[in-house]
DNA sequence: AATATAAATGCGAATGATTTGCATTTGCAT
DNA sequence: ATGCAAATGCAAATCATTCGCATTTATATT
């Protein structure tokens, strides 16, 4: 993971001071095949002996958050998921079983919000969306028919 | 509110028992502008002199939620907020000043989905999807020019 | 109408993610 | 090399949500 000397030049850009600790965790957003948890990049950096603390990684996730250098999602379940941001916008597309997350780029919404806002008189500044199923794997593998969760 | 009747049919459909704490949620639900956190009902319910457990707030809504009597949306937030179900699928537009919801019937994801589906092999089961903005009055009344929150 | 019984409720305690206060350390500008 | 604000670690606090369990209640059945 040589990734680090351009996240360096990416916390400079934002104010961050460039720290051990924000390093390790871009590095392994970066690393990651999937958005991760908090805690999910907490064990991971200490498993490479790596120690960092749980509060400094909610904090530094806040301020990566704010700075837009991740993005937040994984509003299905009850913890948050955090993922390196590639593109300017971009959705998800999630497998159930495996939370496997495809990530696509196109965004059916533009026009959409476009219209809508006409329409409403509202001002439209952003959305959400997230789509939810089984890839083809899962599929296979697990037999999986179709018991689509209820909630939320 | 005389929906009481209505809602008792719903919740004997369901195979729920008629009580009056479910009859006070589904009411106070029915009353309200906009979604409900667990906690607003249970206030609600209780300013009514109509007391009713937290926790039997929750285990209704869940039960409520997987009966599809409700739907659970404010993926914005750290805490879910809870409306009544009124049609098979709807998404929010909702405006970030004074968290007005408005409801939109048609759905821009039916078609992309299906599309999406075959071109990346998932079984789509469901998405979930909320747009945000200022709605025409806070535009006026608070002179918001464009200032979207950065996260989630 | 009285009864039985599973379901529902209330209460308080437990859980678990996230936040916060504060003393210590560290990046970085001077 | 020095100083100071920013960042960190730790433990304690917060806060939404869940759970265990004893008690109550809705409803089906006599």
């Amino acid at each position: 993971m040589e990734e680090s000397s351009s996240h360096s030049e990416q916390l400079r850009l934002h104010g961050q001071k460039i720290t051990k600790q924000r390093l390790g965790i871009l590095a392994v957003l970066e690393a990651a095949e999937t958005p991760l948890t908090a805690q999910d990049i907490h064990l991971r950096l200490n498993l490479e002996q790596f120690p960092i603390s749980l509060s400094t990684v909610y904090r530094n996730l806040d301020r990566m958050l704010a700075e837009e250098l991740i993005v937040k999602q994984g509003f299905y379940n009850d913890k948050c998921q955090y993922a390196i941001k590639r593109n300017e916008h971009e959705h998800s597309l999630i497998c159930l079983a495996c939370r496997k997350v495809v990530t696509i780029d196109e965004c059916p919404l533009e026009q959409f919000s476009r219209d809508l806002s006409r329409r409403e008189g509202f001002q439209i500044t952003e959305h959400h969306m997230e789509l939810y199923g089984y890839c083809r794997e899962c599929i296979r593998k697990e037999g999986i028919i179709s018991n689509a969760p209820k909630n939320p």
